[in-house]
DNA sequence: ACTAATGTCCTTTTT
DNA sequence: GGACATTAGT
């Protein structure tokens, strides 16, 4: 969290806030004629509810920013600010953002309460705990322990068998978030989310229950139940007033992609007034998955009556031919709310459209245009390549690790995702919160001849010992893992004596590093890694806050930790399209834009997915400032082990229709020079002989 | 009781 | 190429 340190938690009437404010000067006010009159508007909006319709590249980052600036120059204290983000980033960027702006009354980006819904949720809870009847010291599950979670009951319930063919436990866990996001019925989100897992609503629900009974027992939260908590507590009306007694203004980012949930707790929270400000674009909704819902922010203004709508139509990010494209992109959506965007910038290129042979061709061909705008002057930083998922930039990344070309990439598996950096925190986990099963589990997993079997038994046997983790020592498990759990004991007692979070860090580096040898291939990467750990812990003074931190607001590129030594680096952005959300880039390049991958051939069963991976090309297409180029190839190859060298041909993204291309310039880009060419153009002396070079290493 | 090897099915987006 | 169940081996 940004706020160190919980203000006193007190009924606080504050009603009427600004009309008891002496005015300030003039002069103190001169940084809003920066401002257009939308904005200004929406800025210098007083009291009661605003709903600021934010069209891609309107200044909404700089709107929302000027806003918490201004009302703390209203004398609005910051620490009674509350600014709900997307991500810890956009939090951070906003408040510094606000802090340059009326920099002579003091920090405040420590002051405000600012970050995602989640991290916020974390924050009162160890507060709250109590209420809701959690010991504070619960920790936080992420995505990969609740599957786990999910994976060991659905086999305790004997529902593995190869068989039964029953859901996966992501596919469960999935099912389970979706359900208890949208406040709906399991029966309903099954039949309309997961149809091919309906007939398995009978076993489900049992999963479900023991589910949340093992969270509970475990003294664990997953992601749902951070908001679920929090729209708890406020059901109880006092601690509603309470609460929400804490905040003069709650501003909300990103609101279109909010769920149910996360609408009902903006309620509570306001319980005590009605100064909220959201701000959101309709047709940037692209989180369904997640159970957001644009009724949010349709419904916003019959939800708090009064409402002050401002909309933002004057795009300062792009040229008008990008905007020219990504407006004709999103007309064809059924509906919407916001209209077409507009810009001064009358100039530069038309965005390019291009056909590629083949993949590796593809790959070439951003390179090249990479490189060529390079030569310009655009650095790689204001570069960026968009994709629709994860591994569509596999084979990129691969080619640009070859020429040896810096990048980026955010989306898809992360740091903290990798096994060891999950098995070094888990003995964090385990010191903080005993009772957390899956962190024994993942600890006790790395000693020899420990299975689940023995695992169980330990967990047994820890109960007895009240969930002291230095016991763990005193454990009659395997021979083989004796010494190990005596070790491990004498571990517990040295992270548990007050160490510094960097000291703690350290020990469980030096305990865990042996296995890192043992268990991995090329070890070297990974105990780089647990180094990094210990540089992010030294700004913590909590384990507590650190391992929560983790788990909600993770380093979310492949690059964030090692950036901090080499600050001064350029590299390329490789995102996926969902990450890109909020960011903007000189040059964009949206690559694999073929039908299967955008629209990936998962969300086609719908109109209404159809409809939000159009919304999701709009998003990329918008990040663009000047240089915006559509790549698709026109061959793919099949890996298929039984058809070497099968390959089917791709069709362009349904969404640039004629009308779209007619904006473009298209071009075909050449085929590479094939391989076999210039294999023939090598005489034959100068041919390695890498067989025999590589039986002379050993001889 | 645990590990390693084998076979089969599915393969998105993220707090 | 990964996840996951099953089977054979230590």
């Amino acid at each position: 969290m940004l706020a160190p340190g919980l203000p006193e938690v007190e009924a606080h009437p504050s009603h009427g806030i600004l009309a008891t404010l002496t005015p300030v000067s003039d002069h103190d006010l001169g940084w809003l004629d920066d401002l257009n009159p939308s904005q200004r508007e929406a800025v210098t909006h007083g009291g009661g509810p605003l709903l600021v319709i934010a069209g891609a590249g309107t200044g909404k980052t700089r709107t929302l920013a000027s806003r918490v600036a201004y009302l703390i120059s209203q004398g609005i204290p910051p620490d009674r600010l509350l600014l709900l983000t997307f991500t810890r980033r956009a939090a951070e960027e906003m408040l510094s953002r606000a802090g340059g702006v009326v920099r002579h009354l003091g920090p405040i980006r420590e002051r405000v309460w600012g970050g995602t819904f989640h991290a916020t949720a974390n924050r009162l809870l160890r507060t709250y705990a109590a209420v809701v009847g959690l010991s504070p010291e619960f920790t936080v599950l992420d995505q990969g322990d609740a599957e786990s979670l999910m994976g060991l009951l659905r086999h305790d319930l004997g529902l593995s068998s190869r068989d039964k063919r029953f859901p996966r436990k992501s596919t469960c866990l999935a099912v389970y978030s979706r359900t208890v996001n949208g406040s709906e019925g399991l029966s309903e989100v099954l039949e309309r989310c997961f149809p091919w897992v309906a007939g398995w609503e009978e076993e489900l629900k049992p999963l479900f229950r023991k589910y949340v009974e093992r969270k509970q027992k475990l003294n664990v939260l997953d992601f749902d139940d951070l908001l679920l908590y929090w729209k708890e507590i406020l059901s109880h009306s006092d601690l509603a007033r309470q609460l929400s007694g804490m905040f003069d203004h709650i501003l909300v980012d990103e609101y279109q992609d909010t769920n149910r949930v996360q609408a009902l707790i903006l309620r509570g929270m306001r319980t005590g007034n009605d100064n909220v400000t959201v701000v959101g674009d309709d047709a940037q909704s692209v989180y369904s998955f997640r159970a957001a819902t644009v009724r949010n922010i349709l419904d916003f203004p019959q939800e708090f009556p009064g409402t002050r709508i401002v909309t933002l139509e004057e795009n300062y990010r792009s040229t008008m031919p990008v905007l020219t494209t990504a407006n004709e992109v999103i007309a064809q959506a059924r509906e919407r709310y916001t209209k077409n965007l507009w810009s001064n910038r009358a100039g530069g290129p038309r965005p390019s459209l291009v056909t590629c042979p083949d993949e590796a061709s593809q790959d070439v061909h951003v390179i090249s245009r990479v490189l060529a705008l390079y030569e310009q002057g655009i650095a790689l930083r204001r570069q960026a390549v968009l994709f629709r998922a994860a591994h569509h930039s596999a084979s990129l990344e691969v080619e640009l690790a070859r020429r040896e070309i810096p990048f980026h990439k955010y989306g898809g598996l992360r740091f903290l995702e990798t096994a060891h950096i999950k098995d070094a925190l888990a003995f964090l986990r385990v010191a903080e919160n005993p009772r957390d099963e899956l962190a024994w589990f993942r600890v006790l997993h790395l000693f020899d001849g420990v299975g689940p079997a023995t695992v169980s038994r330990a967990l047994a046997y820890m109960a007895e010992q009240i969930y002291d983790p230095r016991s763990i020592a005193s454990f009659p498990g395997p021979s083989a893992a004796h010494d190990g759990f005596a070790r491990l004991g004498r571990l517990f007692t040295e992270i548990s004596e007050g160490l510094p979070v960097p000291a703690q860090v350290e020990r469980v580096r030096r305990f865990y590093e042996p296995h890192v040898e043992k268990l991995y291939d090329y070890p070297r990467a990974r105990v780089r890694d647990l180094e990094s750990l210990e540089q992010i812990a030294s700004g913590y003074r909590s384990r507590r806050s650190f391992l929560a931190d983790l788990q909600l607001d993770p380093p979310n590129s492949t690059g964030d930790l090692a950036g901090a030594p080499h600050k001064d680096d350029d590299w390329l952005v490789l995102s996926t399209i969902h990450s890109a959300k909020g960011c903007e880039w000189d040059a964009v390049y949206l690559i694999h834009a073929a039908d299967g991958f955008l629209p990936s051939d998962l969300s086609t069963g719908s109109r209404d997915e159809i409809e939000e991976e159009l919304r999701l090309t709009y998003v990329a297409l918008t990040r663009a400032k000047t240089h915006l180029t559509v790549i698709w190839p026109l061959r793919y190859h099949y890996r298929r082990r039984e058809l070497a060298d099968a390959h089917g041909y791709a069709q362009l993204c349904r969404f640039f229709t004629e009308d779209v291309r007619a904006t473009m310039e298209q071009s075909a880009a050449p085929p590479l020079q094939p391989v076999a060419d210039l294999e023939t153009k090598i005489e034959g002396d100068h041919r390695l002989d890498l067989a025999q070079r590589a039986r002379a290493m050993w001889e």
